[in-house]
DNA sequence: GGGTTCATTATTGTTGACAATATTGTTGTC
DNA sequence: GACAACAATATTGTCAACAATAATGAACCC
């Protein structure tokens, strides 16, 4: 079942399901050789976590955000995130560094390539394994469902190379901070890390809060 | 469905679910008279929101959290609470106020009344309506959703009545300081009357982080 | 022709039965 | 008496069929 949570979203970072679509469960059980039954279960999971809307008798449908909705999601990222970076430990050990390093290349490499799963599959993973060294897992948790709502939004513009190769850099920026003793500069660089795609999101609405 | 998720966390918070305890699906399907379906869906949720865990042909336990994670959700709750207050635009507006005033009664009355159920809701609505007022409702709903993770831990040690009478009082405190135009007062109230949930279950266990 | 009622279809909601798995209890052997 | 293998039970996981509801389209009346 949790595999078909994963594809949804992964779906739904690259676009491939648009705000406002349907999602029905015969179809999607047919899609994924299942019954209707854990699909529905994967439903009520991505319902609860906020990416799909769910009407008694009418089904569920990607969520959709309000232009006002995403300058709080980015607001409540932002704090969070920056919450996070300030408890991070500085320098990281080793073992960390390396770990994000490999997850950094892996990133890269996939955008070389244009493998736009794996871009999305690295980038997700050097945040949760960023984030997880503040060392409190509720405030990690909360980071990475912000991120997850963020999705719904964040590719939906259409994904530019610039874009990705910005990311790429900011993500070395970061590794450099954290062989650094200094949590406010970390800090700038994650808070900064966040702009472009909730700028690309409200300049197509032109509501910039 | 909800209506089942939502006794069971009253169930939880007043300590007639202790954590580790098993939560059988065809027990909790005859207690609410209904279908092992409906009632394993709840119990999914409230596995999302991390009230109870489940283990794949074991079954639903509640959660049960260690005191490094009770410091790691206290601290999660200091930050979130904090954020929120300070963005409260002050001095509120009357309907708001009275709202809570109200809610604030009837917890007052509540407890005289030692009606347990009546004091845990009204709380609960206290704490709801007045993290709303900070205009993001994605805080708002982390603020809530730490607070129902908190109640694995809060009423675990026995409810005692001074305990419900500071609570109270502190509530009036919040009312008061929602009538002035101090961000900082109202925020250093806020995380004051945090504490001393924090601290009963910590000294139960003899570890304050 | 516009609008209303009614039938049809698509979709979700509910139920009971069965299969798979883990736990517990029992027996037999050494 | 301790241990292993097996049987019985308890519990969760999966499935297919049926019921209820909402959306769609057709026929009808004015």
């Amino acid at each position: 079942m949790h595999h078909i949570v994963r594809t949804l979203e992964v779906d739904i970072v690259l676009g491939r399901l648009y705000p406002r679509e349907r999602l029905i469960e015969e179809q999607l059980a047919k899609r994924f050789k299942t019954t209707r039954h854990v699909v529905r279960q994967a439903l009520l999971e991505l319902e609860i976590h906020g990416l799909v809307v769910r009407e008694a008798n009418k089904g569920a449908t990607v969520s959709e955000y309000s232009a006002e909705e995403v300058n709080q999601l980015y607001q409540m990222r932002e704090f969070v995130e920056r919450q996070a970076a300030e408890l991070i430990p500085l320098p990281v050990s080793v073992t960390s560094w390396q770990q994000l390093k490999k997850i950094c290349d892996n990133h890269a490499d996939a955008i070389e390539n244009k493998d736009m799963i794996h871009v999305v599959a690295a980038n997700k993973k050097f945040h949760q394994v960023l984030y997880r060294l503040c060392g409190n897992h509720f405030l990690a948790d909360v980071i990475d469902e912000m991120a997850k709502k963020a999705n719904l939004v964040r590719f939906t513009s259409g994904t530019d190379f610039s874009f990705l190769q910005r990311a790429r850099d900011e993500h070395y920026e970061v590794l450099e901070a954290l062989q650094k003793d200094n949590n406010d500069t970390l800090a700038k660089i994650c808070i900064k890390h966040l702009q472009p795609s909730r700028q690309l999101y409200l300049e197509k609405r032109g509501q910039l809060g």
